[in-house]
DNA sequence: CAGTGGTCTAGACCACTGG
DNA sequence: CAGTGGTCTAGACCACTGC
């Protein structure tokens, strides 16, 4: 890496050769470097890396150098920091952070007070990928998926019920049972069973009617307004891995967010 | 600065003696002093504030101590870096952060690509805090403050229908003519009129039903499902400074939301 | 006590802006 | 060209964890 003058990259020009500066400072090289080691796998969710002085002589720049990158993979949430302990693969399985994509939360209490949701899985089956779902997980129209749709509920009472898609290559041998069977996040299962980890997600919110048989999964009149949430869930280098439709009541929770 | 070691802090003790650390690094420490003298007025939003070396030479401590302080007013959008040029306060009156608390997008085309939105106020009144009102601002019930009632426009539809309360106080002068005539973002008035500068805000989401007149004022059948935004400002230090219930139309746009 | 992340410094040099 | 923010280094020391 010291080999590698800091006002030069580690990319190739542009096709068309033009004059592209790309500057790429040192510490976002090392900063890729660590990505591609936890996109292999080489260090596992809730796992210590190694620690700073360690990865400076790897790659041979400074301590310095070393933390900014990973100050950056710590702000994205890909990594945690832990003092006098060390750095750790960020993970959906730890109890302070399950519920880390989840911004539904109950209208009087902290989030999870209501004890741990109960979810039930309603269907999951292979199919093919519409035009939509297609566009969204940048798979073909007609490639092979994983469709499945679950209702959770919260001190009993029904509240969010999601249809999601997932492309079915990477997540060979899913199967109803096995979701069904697993009790916790499922981006927690995804992690342990597939090495796929869920690092970034986008949501559109809307208002729905209940309508087409949702009312009575969700107990509601028709006609009940609804949190309407289509989220597309990013793994690594921005590869999107999950299509999900979520109906949130929103009569006794809401949806929280913080704008900065 | 310099004569503060770095393992002690300004803050005094807790009321009751206990032996609480507040181990304050002294970034942070000159990050609230930074933090005052935004808050005082010294510099204005779209200003700059002093380089980093003069900060450094002011403070008595190293540059790099600075910028860790600045990063993270940067990292905040308290102030914005611009390389070559210097740190600026942030401000909600420029161009490409028009709409940095808006969430709600176009579902076709970019935030903005509809053309500037048009500001209708319905009502601008004086009256009294009710005990949720003052809840949300840290007034006592009864305090004076100001309510208005506006409507958003995009290409012509009506789209947001917005009540909002702000403390009298502090907004001293404000009225209905101020707010009609002022064409551009609110939070900008606020900041030009009344050196007041909004920094962050918590918003609670719900799905509901258009009724109470805000079908008409919005064109929408009675029932239609609307977005319901509830939002509370903040200015420096995690003053509440603003109230805000929004009923959003989700037909041609969407709340859009990043998680990480 | 050793090992980890966290802070602070001083100095060198780079990239960008504008006169 | 001078001035600004941005990067990188080497070294010292502090705070926290666990053995």
């Amino acid at each position: 890496m010291a080999a590698i003058p800091s006002s030069t990259t580690l990319l190739p020009d542009d096709a068309a050769g033009l004059a592209t500066p790309a500057f790429s400072p040192l510490y976002q090289q090392i900063k890729g470097l660590i990505l591609q080691s936890l996109q292999s796998g080489e260090w596992k969710p809730g796992e210590a890396i190694p620690s700073e002085m360690d990865l400076a002589a790897r790659y041979r720049v400074s301590q310095g150098t070393v933390r900014k990158a990973i100050d950056e993979l710590a702000t994205g949430n890909l990594v945690v920091r832990r003092q006098g302990k060390g750095t750790f693969v960020a993970t959906h399985a730890e109890q302070h952070v399950q519920f880390r994509f989840l911004k539904l939360v109950p209208d009087s209490g902290m989030p999870g007070s209501e004890g741990p949701a109960q979810r039930e899985i309603i269907d999951c089956r292979r199919t093919r990928a519409s035009a939509e779902v297609a566009r969204a997980l940048a798979l073909r129209s007609g490639d092979a998926v994983l469709q499945a749709r679950r209702v959770l509920s919260f001190a009993g009472v029904p509240t969010i019920l999601e249809d999601l898609w997932l492309p079915a290559l990477p997540f060979k041998g899913l199967t109803a049972e096995r979701l069904a069977s697993y009790h916790g996040p499922m981006y927690a299962l995804f992690e342990t069973e597939f090495n796929m980890r869920m690092v970034r997600a986008e949501e559109k919110i809307r208002a729905e009617s209940a309508t087409g048989g949702r009312e009575t999964l969700l107990k509601v009149a028709p006609g009940t307004p609804l949190l309407s949430v289509e989220r597309i869930a990013y793994t690594y280098r921005d590869t999107p891995m999950e299509l999900r439709r979520g109906y949130y009541r929103t009569d006794t929770h809401h949806y929280h967010n913080t704008l900065s």
